[in-house]
DNA sequence: AGCTATTCATAAGC
DNA sequence: TGCTTATGAATAGCT
């Protein structure tokens, strides 16, 4: 459906997965719905985004119910091979294997963290160095791509800022040349006592503007000037 | 789809139901396969027919997992909000728990991986980033270290097969001199035909014992010369 | 997030 | 359940 067939196979392009994702899922979802209801049976979906978020259906909002009973039939199943928990046998059971993964789990992520690496062979650790070395590249561009942005937007923020700037001080050079002639022959410091001097003014919009960008993680305050010898300093990562 | 729409409801056709129920089914699976793997997504689905028969699909073929995933976020929130099942509560708290942390590690270990950058911000990256680095110089150094080990190894081997090799070319050259002058006058194509020539014994065992060094990983068989040359190439890394 | 051109799923019928 | 076909749904590629 849609223009052109699609080979089943993880689309690569990420924009393009997360379209088809939102889309097909709303599908599934609906498709689900309507299977349960069209011909009166129980059904549950569950579906994890990329990025763990959850997605779920189940015929009359009962997840816990049905997986129950999904449990059910596949203890009832494995009884048959020899494993018979007790009435809370099955906690245990269930307790241990929930240990075992979660320690699984804190195992792996200590060699990622390249910690523990004794128990590795060396096509092992080959492997690691690898896909460690791989997710590397992924954040330094992501990173990268952060920075470019912020600083892109610095730039924008500081040529706007320079243009109101000058706005800003060819107005004032209009005004004291219409008060001069209007004050002809007084001097000109009430008018500067009534108005703060514009570059302080300007300040603080920049300041404001700039920590607006910088919610994302850098300090991005103040002076421009730092900002530019900063990025210089982190850009090689 | 189909010859006409379909409502919304319950098809009270017996027949009509199960028919529809199978062709829906099968399309239903067939559509879940596919979001998962076009999205690269983890999907679960449990249907359980009018009656109690089992159909499923889960991504990688591995229900119990994204089960525990599932309950894993299910109880992540509902701890927040602070529901405390009564009961049987000890045992429920406590899987709700390991579940909650399946899940958290789950998740930390695919920025490990360098997937889910998205939902980091620059700070959170600028960490990883540094962490990732530091675990991936341990890494090499430990790969390092496991190559030189290696390397000393063979050479040790190198050594004594050379050493093994000089003496059994002298125990030859004084058997030959035996030989020749017991059956003096006579050629030695005979003693020559009952022994195979020693190089290739040489290189028998030499090739069993460059094979167990190379448990750990690397092809190390055959000639010690490329494995010089070889050790170049890869050291680098 | 909307808009089509297409491909697909499937209701009917057998 | 399997096959065929007419029909409407789902959706891929764009904007």
């Amino acid at each position: 459906m849609g223009r052109g067939r699609v080979e089943l196979k993880r689309i690569e392009n990420k924009v393009n997965r997360q379209v088809t994702f939102s889309k097909r899922r709303s599908g599934l979802l609906k498709k689900t719905h309507e299977l349960s209801v069209l011909c009166d049976v129980q059904v549950a979906l569950i579906v994890f985004s990329d990025k763990g978020k959850l997605y779920e259906y189940s015929t009359d909002s009962c997840m816990e119910k049905l997986l129950e009973r999904y449990e059910g039939h596949y203890y009832a199943e494995r009884q048959l091979v020899g494993t018979v928990p007790e009435s809370q046998g099955k906690w245990l059971v269930e307790r241990n294997r929930l240990k075992a993964r979660v320690e699984l789990l804190h195992k792996t992520q200590r060699h990622y963290m390249g910690e523990d690496l004794d128990s590795l062979s060396l096509r092992e650790l080959q492997n690691l160095e690898q896909q460690i070395d791989t997710a590397l590249k992924h954040i330094r561009t992501k990173k990268n791509q952060l920075m470019c942005e912020s600083i892109s937007e610095l730039q924008r923020k500081e040529k706007a800022i320079k243009e109101q700037n000058a706005m800003l001080a060819k107005q004032i050079k209009e005004r004291e040349k219409t008060v001069a002639q209007q004050d002809n022959g007084l001097n000109t410091s009430s008018f500067l006592l009534q108005h703060p001097h514009p570059s302080l003014n300007i300040g603080g919009i920049y300041q404001k503007e700039a920590t607006e960008v910088g919610r994302n993680g850098i300090d991005l305050t103040l002076d421009l000037d730092p900002v530019y010898s900063w990025h210089l300093g982190c850009f090689a990562a």
